[in-house]
DNA sequence: GTCTATATACTGATAGAC
DNA sequence: GTCTATCAGTATATAGAC
């Protein structure tokens, strides 16, 4: 909401001292959280001292607040478009297969923002949490919007709650954020066997039907 | 590993001070996670002084550590006991919905140890939870060779990793703690919602083939 | 065993010079 | 805009009386 004068929207590269001081505390808040993240670990980062931070924020509440919104705003952003770019006709399954890839992705890649946000949710106050909720409510309801098409589409079960889908599928690829290392796994394997889990299951379907199971989501 | 003399195996409930002490603080360190909790607010929810903590443990990191260790083993020695009590010839998918209910049904019920685990996990300093790791990994090798159980007899792919699988599965289940509200939601019906998309996948098998998919794992 | 009192350190934040 | 100096609050942990 603040915005620095004369600044472009959605500034690609930091340029002035307070989008240096966001993203240094994006980068910091992802990898120690909220309460072990000081005003002074974020000023050395940035090359100020913490007093003149305050010159640009209020208080440590207000970066958290603005680095949770940023990085649920950027998912947000980045899951519609590549959503909208898709041809008009295109299966539910390959829809739903382009969301969670790109929900996945840009978790382990393009800046901090969104994994900060992962790990900020359940450790920031309260009453900023709270504040937080209405932008990440409306990522939850397109991704319910969107499994309500499947359901009409019948290509998932009509009896499933969407509400619930939704907080597993999204539950699945946030918890990587846990666990996932750049040097440990190959990120197109661990999304490729994320997607094929939650599309098609991890048991295989062991009739005579020639379905493909767990042998798909390898585009991309 | 400390333990307070004369006492049995794992009481079940907390008779001296020590084990009030440890309950509350896995309540505490469950709601309001590491940094936040204060050795004042375990002392008064335990009925004493902060500073009298300290003639039970040594820091405060001591306690997260003993209250992880805990939540790990608890959740491992239940889901191996209701593996170890079924069946000998019964099927993977019903060995896997098992393992997977007992896992997600504890970290709702029955203590708050397990739940306050995932939370801590990536709280706490990292040299708790690098002493921490070892009880870990014993759980998650035991989740991997019941996988590996799994690809001999064909029931899942043989191609997949095992330990990203793991990682996967658990982590579905380990989310749910962040959304998860017993008033809000029902715990069955979660639970069932969850495994069926673990085991069957999301989208429907809409060949002839009559396979019952995201209808099971209804039992318990 | 549990207490009171306190040491020590560091936190977020403010005041005001430059 | 960024600094130095500092306040007030609170944290973990210790010392020692009872």
């Amino acid at each position: 909401m603040t915005k620095s004068p004369s600044q472009p929207d959605t500034p690609t590269v930091a340029t002035g001292t307070r989008e240096r001081v966001l993203d240094v505390s994006a980068r910091i808040f992802r990898s120690r959280g909220y309460a072990d993240t000081t005003m002074n670990h974020i000023a050395k980062a940035a090359g100020i001292k913490s007093a003149s931070i305050y010159y640009y924020f209020k208080s440590k509440d207000e970066i958290v607040e603005e680095v949770l919104n940023l990085g649920t705003q950027r998912m947000f952003k980045a899951v519609r478009q590549n959503i909208d770019n898709l041809a008009p006709g295109v299966s539910f399954r390959d829809k739903l297969t382009v969301a969670l890839r790109t929900h996945f992705t840009l978790l382990h890649t393009q800046g901090d923002y969104t994994a900060a946000n992962i790990r900020l949710f359940p450790e920031a106050p309260p009453p900023v949490v709270k504040r937080h909720m209405c932008v990440r409510r409306s990522y939850g309801l397109y991704w319910q919007a969107m499994l309500k098409e499947g359901q009409a589409e019948g290509a998932i079960a009509d009896t499933l709650d969407v509400e619930i889908v939704q907080l597993l599928l999204l539950g699945t690829l946030n918890w990587s954020v846990q666990w996932y290392k750049p040097k440990l796994y190959d990120l197109n394997e661990v999304a490729a066997s994320g997607i094929s889990l939650l599309l098609d299951g991890l048991i295989q379907a062991d009739e005579i039907s020639g379905n493909p199971v767990s042998q798909d989501a390898k585009d991309a």
